[in-house]
DNA sequence: CTCTATTATAAGAGTGAGTCTCATTATCAT
DNA sequence: ATGATAATGAGACTCACTCTTATAATAGAG
């Protein structure tokens, strides 16, 4: 019913997704600089949610400033998202309108988040349940999540 | 955001309640003081995930420090829990181990967050489902989140 | 009931992730 | 080129949360 899953874009796709950022932006009246191509590429290469530290580490040239700032910018015209675990620092990674709606495994011990798809079976059934909850509480639903926490293949 | 309101009844197995806090505070060896009967109390009065200001808004006696050193010691000892919203505050309830396995409704709106529960038969199917992406990924599960985002009765 | 060791409390100082300011720089339009 | 606008980045700032520490409550021994 709920056409939440969208096309999935590999993110190897590098050329393809930097066209569909481009895109994105141009349509907002914003600029492809260089410091948000190489924010959306660190996101890209790493193909998992990761904080501010993971980026400022795999580019120490940009600022942690310019960062948050892109990172806000982006994720109001769906090109990244920021995710709130537990952790102390937020979890930032591209929107699922880029790369596809999916889940996450969230290591208790490391902090690692990791992407994960449900069977998309279980995934309609769930919709469907989610909805009628919804339709039950009078609540209006946008999206979901759906979090499994444990210890990684690394921490076990 | 708008304030929140305790609900006008408390459950009337607030006695059982406390009867299982105290078992929990005494097999580690701490005591069930005023203070942590009425943050137990004041949690489950509210019934869903609330902030700290909504913790002292109920109970302006208690002091913001000792409600997140209490909070924590009641964590430890599987009488509280705490969520992360996207919100700047996080959100506090009492945990599954009392109150059972449930979900939640966030609204984007108010921030307000409320417990729902999912039927019987798709939880079993999304637990089994999320074993197996487990045992793919070399995971070992504890738990799941299953949050549902959108606008509230009172925010749509 | 004292006395004492231990636990709990609470005010306020401290921490740090994230935000804001603003002077500087880059880019676009003419 | 020249001016207008957008983007940058260093650092000041905010504030949710934690830590410190002096005081208060409690349990247990005698
Ligand atoms: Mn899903
Ligand atoms: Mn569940
Ligand atoms: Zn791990
Ligand atoms: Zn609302």
């Amino acid at each position: 019913m709920k056409p939440n899953h969208l096309p999935k874009n590999p993110p190897h796709d590098l050329k393809q997704l930097h066209e569909q950022v481009t895109t994105k932006l141009s349509q907002a009246n914003y600029r492809y600089t260089d410091n948000r191509r190489r924010l959306v590429e660190t996101l890209a290469r790493y193909g998992r949610p990761v904080t501010l530290p993971d980026i400022i580490n795999a580019d120490p040239a940009l600022a942690q400033s310019s960062i948050y700032r892109n990172l806000e910018l982006l994720e109001n015209i769906g090109v990244t998202c920021r995710i709130a675990i537990g952790s102390e620092h937020a979890h930032f990674e591209l929107a699922e309108q880029l790369v596809g709606h999916h889940h996450h495994l969230i290591c208790k011990a490391c902090g690692t988040v990791q992407d994960v798809h449900l069977d998309l079976q279980i995934e309609s059934l769930l919709e469907e349940s989610l909805a009628q909850i919804a339709s039950r509480a009078n609540f209006s639903p946008l999206h979901h999540t759906l979090d499994l926490h444990g210890r990684c293949a690394d921490c076990k």
